[in-house]
RNA sequence: GGUACCGUAGCCAAGCAGUAAGGCAGGGGUCUGCAAAACCCCUACGCGUGGGUGCAAUUCCCACCGGUACCU
């Protein structure tokens, strides 16, 4: 009654929380296809790493191309247990993606999912990929631009924040301007369009009737759970990946200094033992998960659903009104 | 048994007379084109225990307890 907006839903939650499990099993059970919401899971060949669940590669199914905006894509999708998982697996890792990439790409799988009948179940821990779908932010059209990047991180923080408040006081207000980041890209957007960096944050109309199911873990569950899945990424081969990786890929892609093969790479250059590369490993993916839980408490639209169960009530539910 | 050194937050650790650095772990938070990223904030009325000196002690002295090293 709400709307006629199309239903998607949306399981969500730190990582080793379980939320690729329960995608799967909606999706058997509601006809519905899986798109990952994870900056890392785009990579090929990143597969240990990034605890991506292990599927094969299917030409059967195409998403309709739209020009550009699936133009890595080879044809191909990743079907797990006999589900389809788009945006998975669709990228080298020396190429780019960010935020703007995902978001384009998300939206044309979706339409592609609902025109085919199916229900868009999207799955994943990245907090930001997820709001930019479900509130349907307008990401300033401003490229990435490497050179004016490189030739702005030759100057100091206060440099650039002095440069800021100048040009954009607007936006020097609202930003984080102990974050180096966060005051380049204001820059960037700056210098290239003209505008102010703040006032081109806008959001669009809402296009989906979206439920959002959080898994909760308490903290103490949710920290057991990821020092066994790190112990089991090792037994898997996670060294092995990460060598193979090298071998091709410089260890400063944005893909390489994911959780994983980072500290994985502490040990492969002789900085330290494996055994400690792995007790930093188990560290860092417990201060990731305490982050994403950091990101996701802000949105109260969040259902926290203790089991599956109350998933699969909650979900038929929502299809069925 | 003797001698020396040490004993500061969950862990590591500085201070060594003027009223507890720092790091790690832990907790909280920020977030619109690198987001598994990049940032920000919080965390010892207390320095092994008991005495003593002194205006003042975690800092000096004594004893005891605990640990470590060496000696016998």
């Amino acid at each position: 009654m709400k709307n006629n907006l199309p239903k998607v839903l949306i399981i969500l939650g730190p990582t080793a929380s379980g939320k690729t499990e329960w995608g799967i099993k909606i999706a058997q059970k509601y006809n519905g296809e899986v798109v990952s919401a994870d900056s890392r899971q785009v990579y090929k060949g990143m597969d240990i790493g990034t605890a991506k669940p292990s599927g094969v590669k299917s030409s059967k199914l195409k998403v309709i191309k739209s020009g550009e905006q699936t133009r890595h894509n080879d044809g191909h999708i990743y079907i797990v247990e006999g589900i389809p998982h788009h945006l998975m697996d669709i990228i080298e890792p020396d190429e780019e993606f960010t935020l703007a990439d995902f978001k384009k790409r998300a939206v044309v799988v979706i339409e592609d999912i609902l025109k085919r009948g199916k229900l868009p179940i999207i799955v994943g821990g990245t907090g930001l990929y997820i709001q930019a779908l479900v509130d349907n932010l307008d990401i300033p059209k401003v490229a990435p631009n490497l050179k004016l990047r490189a030739d702005l991180e030759k100057k100091s923080l206060s440099e650039l924040v002095e440069i800021l408040k100048n040009i954009d006081s607007e936006s020097a207000k609202k930003i984080d301007l102990h974050n180096p980041r966060r005051v380049l890209r204001a820059l960037e957007v700056v210098l290239d369009s003209g505008g102010s960096f703040a006032r081109q944050q806008k959001k669009g109309s809402v296009l989906y009737d979206a439920l959002q199911i959080g898994i909760p873990l308490p903290r103490e569950e949710l920290y057991s759970r990821i020092n066994a899945r790190v112990d089991k990424q090792i037994a898997d081969g996670l060294l092995e990946e990460t060598k193979k990786l090298v071998k091709k890929f410089d260890w400063k892609l944005p893909g390489m200094s994911g959780i994983g093969y980072k500290q994985i790479g502490y040990f492969l250059r002789g900085e330290m033992s494996l055994s400690a590369a792995i007790e930093i490993l188990k560290r860092d993916t417990r201060h990731y998960a305490k982050r994403q839980m950091t990101w996701f408490k802000r949105d109260k639209r969040i259902n926290w659903l203790e089991n599956y169960q109350q998933a699969e009530k909650l979900v038929e539910g929502f299809l069925r009104d």
